[in-house]
DNA sequence: AACAGAATCGACGCAGCGTTGACAATAATC
DNA sequence: GATTATTGTCAACGCTGCGTCGATTCTGTT
């Protein structure tokens, strides 16, 4: 669909990399992608749409990106970028487990780029993009891998490590699957947070935490 | 979108209520669309293609069904009900436990009906189709939940059932996203009972099961 | 035979994506 | 500052695919 092998993003119409007055133009069709995203799927967002939100024609919009599915995949990418610091900034220690602020970082990242998520997920279906959600996911699973690897060093854990890696990766596509589910409706806090107990009470559980609930 | 009050299902185009020749061709185009969607998305699925291979024009199939979603939402609900009639049958006893029972007909079903199941989860991203997919999974749920009590009733699970919903519910969609990942990918019998295993093995510790792995 | 309803089809309208080619603005080079 | 290359813009076009309509044929009933 687009180059991926050299230096820059996949998506690129048929514009040269150089800073310039265009690029404005490039944010702000990124900028009105997502913004329209957060009211509409990605079917239901029209290119013409998004052009009038970014103040360009429709046509001129394709000179910045080739197709509409290699917008939203840049929209995506441009806000993956983002997150990913995010979640390296907060593995931080405190007094909880690092399992359970594996669980946090998803569940708060939910919160705050729950729009972004939902296109990802609904992108996943397309099987272009699935690899791009599920690359994002493995991110979060390595480090999750690694936070619990750390805690049984510190001794939390009893039980064999041989099926963490396997058990963590199923843990965290039913951390997806139920935040997007409670994302993607009106639901209240006390929703969420009960989301967030019965995530963290399984994940320990299973992965044979010693008993503090 | 179309009526569900009344008697019938919620995909009719103007067609009468009767039994006649036609509605082979309703089951002709059903059958279409249902070995179409083994190999397409629904999105790549087109309506011209459909009715070729049910041996109707086009247009004739909009006689049959209002549109292409209701039509493959048809397609979902004739799969749907022979889906729980099989559910039902299994709930016979075995030796292992009705959780384990429970699991194995999740990832049963996903082997034999994996291809409606794939089109459920894409369709599920559509507001107005969703709850189809929802309900489905909530049925296997409350299905899942009675095995479990009927586990505790036979002294198998120790701790409070306080929770048990809440878990199950989130251990259910756990395994929707999991088999999904693996049946819309190429992979080896093995990959399916390691699945398997680890859903299984997740489900039982997060429940809080008498150990006996 | 006559009639009603069931079923079929060709043609139409429409939304939306992506393309093209001509043109304008901006920058680079002399 | 004039020439040229690059960057950016747009209107018009073609295409695919969905859904609709009206005219027409088929089929069974009285």
């Amino acid at each position: 669909m687009s180059k991926q092998a050299d230096g820059r993003s996949v998506s690129e119409g048929r514009r040269r990399t150089k800073m310039s007055k265009g690029d404005l133009r490039e944010q702000a069709l990124l900028d009105a992608t997502e913004e329209l995203l957060r009211r509409s799927t990605v079917a239901e967002m029209t290119m013409e749409a998004v052009a009038k939100e970014a103040g360009i024609t429709r046509s001129a919009a394709y000179f910045y990106f080739a197709s509409k599915e290699d917008l939203v995949h840049a929209v995506i990418e441009r806000a993956t970028r983002y997150i990913y610091t995010g979640i390296e900034a907060s593995a931080k220690a405190s007094d909880s487990t690092g399992l359970q602020r594996a669980i946090d970082v998803q569940v708060d990242n939910w919160r705050r780029h729950g729009h972004i998520f939902r296109v990802g997920v609904e992108l996943s279906t397309r099987s272009q993009y699935r690899q791009v959600w599920v690359s994002l996911m493995e991110h979060g699973i390595d480090l999750a891998c690694q936070a619990v690897a750390h805690d049984r060093a510190r001794g939390l854990v009893h039980g064999d490590p041989e099926q963490d890696r396997a058990q963590l990766d199923a843990i965290a596509w039913m951390g997806e699957r139920t935040c997007y589910l409670l994302f993607t409706r009106d639901h209240s806090d006390a929703e969420e947070e009960q989301l967030r107990i019965t995530l963290s009470t399984l994940a320990h559980r299973a992965l044979g935490y010693i008993a503090t609930d």
